[in-house]
DNA sequence: TAAATCCCGAGAAAATTGGTCGGGAATCAA
DNA sequence: TTGATTCCCGACCAATTTTCTCGGGATTTA
């Protein structure tokens, strides 16, 4: 079980953005410094800016910057918009098959799963990233607000 | 962002051994009635068989049963099997590149994810399943004992 | 106008997933 | 012993996804 790199490049990315908020947008080549060929990462950014995480200045001293501030950010819309929601569900085979699926304990483990997933994704934000606090030592809640 | 279906359809099958423990072993027919293919799912439970999850019996009148009891197999352990430990670390391009690998952030975030993820999928097992138990009322503690 | 820079869609290469097939080996029952 | 049952195993293939490339267009600055 494996995430993609494409919500790692991401993370790099915004990350990357959140360390230079404040000196004016980064263009594409800067940003590529984190190791992720350019062209790929064009598209990674554009996918960025369609769900709304950064924003982008076209022409010469054009670049790419946060659309908003690193603690508004998490890790988890960094991932949904790259990678689309976690998602495990759908029963198997035919819905049909599956009678009782309100029931079904598989399901209701995926579902706890996707559940818990989502929250600890989300508590993570690009603040958090920018201090150098230990995440283990903070007491996170699993209490996902958003249940996905 | 989604798990494959080699995990969940290898879910299924644990959970169908284990309402049938007891009951002798079943053949891989009765185990295809969850709805997947047979020749598929011969090769998953030949993987879990191999990761000692299930055990086997060859001939006539063969088939297939848990190698353990229901509270001794948790979900991580399937989805381990199938789909290999939750890798998502690995920093991007050549390590070289990456100075201070130690402290990167976003390394760290990677880190933490898969220590709490295991944990989840560490702390449910068939049994739990097999009760009617709502996971969320269980207060679950994400100390993963087997950071990875 | 020229350079810088983002935007976008069309693909191609590689990896993974999901599934199929054919034959072999073990066991049981007649 | 023979035949039916059933697991074992490797090879293979089709579909999908991921990762990456390319070419040209649009926008802005100098």
């Amino acid at each position: 079980m494996k995430l993609s790199t494409k919500g790692k490049y991401g993370l790099y990315a915004m990350y990357y953005l959140a360390q230079h908020a404040g000196e004016g947008c980064q263009s594409l080549k800067n940003v590529a410094e984190i190791g992720v060929p350019e062209d790929y990462l064009e598209q990674l950014l554009g996918t960025l800016r369609r769900a709304g995480l950064v924003t982008t200045v076209r022409g010469a001293q054009g670049g790419y910057a946060l659309a908003k501030a690193p603690e508004e950010v998490t890790v988890g819309h960094i991932i949904d918009a790259l990678e689309g929601p976690l998602s495990i569900a759908d029963c198997v085979g035919d819905e049909s098959r599956c009678h009782k699926s309100g029931q079904c304990p598989s399901r209701r483990v995926w579902e706890y799963l996707s559940r818990s997933i989502n929250g600890l994704l989300q508590s993570i934000t690009l603040r958090d990233m920018l201090e150098e606090t230990s995440f283990d030592d903070v007491n996170r809640t699993l209490t996902a607000d958003d249940p996905n």
